[in-house]
DNA sequence: AGTAAATGAATGAATAGTCATTCACTTGCT
DNA sequence: AGCAAGTGAATGACTATTCATTCATTTACT
């Protein structure tokens, strides 16, 4: 039987070969070469490279929009939400660096197919901040000239450039908390000393 | 002589041809045929495709950071240069969407180049946000909590992100004023409506 | 229990196609 | 004529994918 067990060392594999060398630059033989499989073995699993990748972005995101997805279920205040979807991201990213490192590169394609992904699996991740705006905004508690369209972007922007701070070498390294608590900051009550 | 002209011609076709197709699927010949030259030609005046990504990134992002730093050195008060930065950045991503794909996308690549790209002329560019933020800091108009080396990340992030909105097909298009706005109100005084 | 047959996962060498780069040649200008 | 600029077909290196073959494991029969 094939087993789920391989299926999963070579998504690892994979993930670990796009983020060092670029979907591009990786080869088939380097991803088998990592999983200790042979090149075909790759083929009795996924169609094709791309399929890989994809794979990658569907299983692996996938896990974290379910685990933030789990955590905001049961919360009702839009602060604690936005805290929660904030820090759950932020220490993904800092776990897994060969994924934050995927996406950042990776998701930003302009192949065709990447450009599908985004619009559907990772439209909703991103749309979940845009939900929870608007539900501050109906609870008073968030300004309603903020449009939530634009601030999801700016929101998801902002995170992912943050994120990049553990995968860039040569960098302070801050902690999450730390992060966390700035991007709060900057958000929610903004730079601004006085007003 | 080697055409100025047609050195420049290169330059822009390569740019719509990397915004459409992405480096790795652009092809020399696809370049060629959109500037209307022979694929040798292009030898002429760049050494190999990756230079030619290269001079991109450098004369174009170039001029714009030209542009910024022309505009902010005679400003003092730090909102006003904050908010020229964010202008120029986001109406320079709307009128050049060529260009705006290709940082989209290319200055995310792993390459070896690449990352040292962003090291250098690109570092200088995100660069003179932190000073600005630092600057006001010291004004006492900036919180002094907030840390302007995370802070410069989120607020190119949030800008790179949100000048997505123009480059991907079927989004509501918001008008630069109307998105500079909203990335100044998120930034200096935050989402909430009671601090 | 022992053996033969069947299975299908795994292998990796061979294939087939792609494309960046080169260079022998042409064009056009002074 | 002499030279710079331009051309584009030919080259050769590279690699995703295929597929004939192997072999460990399971099934089924005596």
């Amino acid at each position: 039987m094939k087993s789920l067990d391989k299926h999963n060392k070579i998504i690892i594999s994979a993930t670990k070969v796009f983020a060092k060398k670029g979907f591009f630059n990786a080869r088939i033989s380097d991803i088998a070469k990592e999983a200790k499989v042979a090149d075909g073995t790759i083929y009795l699993y996924f169609n094709n490279k791309f399929d890989i990748l994809i794979s990658v972005l569907e299983e692996e995101i996938g896990k974290i929009i379910e685990q933030i997805e789990k955590a905001i279920e049961q919360e009702t205040d839009p602060e604690k939400m936005l805290n929660i979807f904030i820090e759950k991201h932020l220490s993904a990213m800092k776990q897994n660096k060969n994924l934050a490192e995927v996406i950042h590169i990776e998701l930003r394609q302009s192949d065709r197919l990447v450009k599908e992904y985004r619009n559907t699996s990772f439209k909703q991740y991103i749309d979940m901040i845009s939900k929870i705006i608007k539900k501050g905004q109906e609870l008073g508690i968030y300004r309603t000239d903020i449009l939530p369209d634009i601030a999801k972007r700016a929101f998801f922007g902002a995170l992912d450039e943050v994120s990049r701070i553990w995968t860039t070498p040569g960098n302070v390294q801050y902690s999450v908390e730390q992060t966390s608590e700035q991007i709060i900051a900057l958000f929610l009550t903004g730079m601004r000393t006085t007003s």
